[in-house]
DNA sequence: CTATGTGAATTTATTCACAGCA
DNA sequence: TGCTGTGAATAAATTCACATAG
């Protein structure tokens, strides 16, 4: 049930929303104001008042928010209410940092599968997943694993992107330094340490 | 040529716009279109020129930009024309990843130093990077390094930031699951997987 | 008196349309 | 004809101000 679109600028807002919530809830509190949670988070609080209200009215006046509601809406929005299944391909140094990474569990992400085309990593278990050769990425269509993280070198990223979309997945999360081709119902997003990092600099005065 | 100051978005595309080029520039190209460019990159045309023109007019009509010229201007707004120097806190898996990353080179940045708090961790050498006692960050300033990453556990990242703010850092990229509190001057920039997860399954249609 | 929710104002970014140059 | 460069139009996001509810 949406009242409105929620602006895509709004929607990145979200998980971060979530995990302050989150964090908040740990630490027993029921209500919070948006006021509290801009300090928390760095926000500022009519962005954040803003932002809840493109989906709904759940604060109350002199107050605030009922975390748990919010935390259920936020949820329900990212479709993160029942765990997703994520595949891993490349599990080379960053792909076995993303298997090792704690964060996904309160986010209810899963790496359900791992892929690698090196013979000596083919088989081999980690985290309990056992990495398996990329020739059977088709598989991923079968086990209803419709998001994937590209871990791999430059030059196999669009070779790796096109038998993803093979295989019907719908999103994928790019760590290649390089742009990938996809069909428009195939969304992308890029993570490039960087890209990331040029932007700082340019904000950082010459000194 | 009017002098602009360049939007925030159109300076997040540079980065990619540089990559590109230096990518048709490795081919041996000399000279490349907008549309060339936006094809390659999956960007709109208008786009590409509207951003171009923040900085200066440096195309030819009927032929398009000098790839060499735009590479050299581009670097100069992202201070990329001469080697930054990176700093690295936390060599747990994530942290060993970014060492071993091959995409620095292009961007001239440099790991020059690397932190941990795990005495087995420190003195060991990787890729020619001293591993260093965290209590060793004050002497960031001394060595002018200012850009730092943080690939730390969550419960480390504030007390990090804070040595590192401490150290005179002037830019953070924070891999680290949750928000730092920094003064202003400071400016952070915070890669999450799970951040961007979160996006993508937002825009995924429920099937 | 505190804190939400939201229209309206403002700022910022994207897209268009086309004049003008090679 | 092909392509740039940029004002103008449109769209989107942020910020503000304040009516209103607990």
């Amino acid at each position: 049930m949406k009242y409105h679109k929620i602006p895509d600028e709004a929607v990145r807002r979200l998980p971060i929303y979530l995990r302050g919530l989150l964090s908040f809830s740990e630490q027993g509190r029921k209500n919070i104001s948006s006021h509290n949670l801009a300090d928390f988070l760095g926000i500022n609080h009519w962005q954040i008042r803003k932002d809840f209200s493109y989906f709904g009215s759940f604060g109350t006046p002199g107050t605030g928010y009922n975390i748990e509601k919010l935390i259920r809406q936020i949820r329900k929005i990212l479709k993160l209410n029942v765990t997703s299944k994520v595949s891993l391909v490349g599990v080379g140094n960053l792909g076995s940092a993303i298997l090792a990474y704690p964060g996904f569990r309160i986010y209810a992400y899963e790496i359900a599968a791992a892929f690698d085309t090196n013979a000596k990593k083919i088989g081999r278990k980690i985290k309990n997943i056992t990495v398996e050769d990329v020739s059977n990425l088709h598989t991923l269509k079968k086990r209803k694993i419709n998001l994937a993280i590209i871990a791999v070198p430059q030059d196999a990223a669009q070779r790796t992107a096109d038998a993803l979309v093979k295989a019907d997945v719908k999103g994928i999360l790019n760590f290649s330094p390089c742009c990938i081709v996809v069909p428009k119902k195939v969304k992308v997003m890029n993570i490039d340490i960087c890209t990331d990092l040029a932007c700082l600099a340019y904000y950082i005065p010459a000194s």
